[in-house]
DNA sequence: TAGATTGTTAATCGATTAACAATC
DNA sequence: TAGATTGTTAATCGATTAACAATC
């Protein structure tokens, strides 16, 4: 029965997240919700207020364990409960992310690959195997996949989604420029629109004339 | 002297210039706040406050014009003002950067990548030519490109940003997992962290429990 | 003209900041 | 104990929503 969370907390989260395993690298055991606010850009406040949403994980007079904190904030995020990804559409974009991105250090394990390009189909990628994407359906239903990646063309983006959650899926991490809209309201999607981002650069770079 | 315009909004034009090309791909020649609203999960009266912030795009008793507004908002982002970039980092991501995203859409020329792998120097990609990333201050200094896009490995991101900034660089778009620090705070950093986004999905796959 | 819908002001809501008692 | 810093309540600020006169 907790209170609703605001989504401006939320996305602080993974913030608070990267600062909280740098310090602990460098070695940092314990930090002011001051010193963190400050490295951070927010007010001592903020920290505190935003902590307190899921209960007090400080000490008075004395601060926050730095590897305490992050394990909390890992756990609020469910970053320690094990889950699964496929990611769908295997080109550029799709190969940077499974060469590159840790999905580990979220807690996913990506345990599939689906293209309709032939070339690509039976190959492994990062020690991902790639599929057909005609399989998709028939894999997710026998895997139950958490999280579809899309990185697919845009023009597939719907109909893919739609399928997706058609065999269950929790949740969608979509690459493509579009909005989604699904049919279930309870899939919740997240969004990684390069050209939203550019664009609002784009409109910034006037602002300091 | 405009007034502040509130980051809120900012961020929200991006999607109304999507929508909106949308619209004007489909045909439709008019639409109204209450209609934009609805496709696009606002309220009509956050659409016209919005609008308003930049003055009266509308027609009372009668709506918008598509082609209209989204010209306005394209000139609001500068869109259509000539800008170029270069590209620090080739790798798997630089790489789908390039062959996959349109950069002309939000207005600029992606002018030079630049890279220190000696397989990749040289090369061409996407019609981008690759130099040396030892070359990257000579050349800014050269063709003041406006904005650099980091696509290299983190532990190079701090640098690199300021030798941008030293060369005079407009803005950054940051696709590394860090928080740029800056030493100017004029130039505004746009970031792309795929981790954080997949950590907020994965904090939400558990609320429709 | 009547209907529709904007532009804009006022009311509400929610998020951030400030203040301070509790307590380590 | 005194100093520091949290947890938490109250005050402020800003963003969203509602309302309605203006007007096409």
């Amino acid at each position: 029965m907790e209170k609703k969370v605001s989504q401006a907390v939320i996305k602080r989260l993974p913030r608070y997240h990267a600062h909280l395993e740098e310090l602990k690298a460098a070695g940092v055991m314990k930090i002011s919700s001051k010193d963190l606010g400050n490295k951070m850009g927010l007010t001592a406040s903020q920290v505190r207020q935003d902590f307190n949403c899921f209960g007090g994980f400080g000490q008075q007079g004395y601060g926050y364990r730095v590897s305490n904190l992050l394990d909390s904030i890992g756990s609020i995020l469910k970053l320690d409960v094990a889950k699964t990804a496929v990611i769908i559409g295997v080109g550029n974009l799709g190969q940077a992310i499974m060469n590159n991105f840790s999905f580990v250090k979220a807690g996913f394990d990506l345990i599939a690959a689906f293209d309709s390009d032939k070339e690509l189909i039976g190959r492994e990628i990062s020690g991902v195997r790639v599929y057909d994407v005609a399989e998709l359906e028939d894999f997710c239903r026998r895997y139950s996949p958490d999280v579809g990646v899309l990185t697919l063309p845009k023009q597939f983006a719907h109909e893919t989604a739609a399928k997706l959650c058609g065999c269950g899926i929790k949740g969608i991490w979509n690459f493509t420029n579009i909005d989604l809209h699904l049919e279930i309201d309870t899939v919740p999607v997240e969004n990684v629109h390069f050209a939203e981002s550019l664009m609002v650069l784009s409109y910034r770079l006037g602002e300091n004339k």
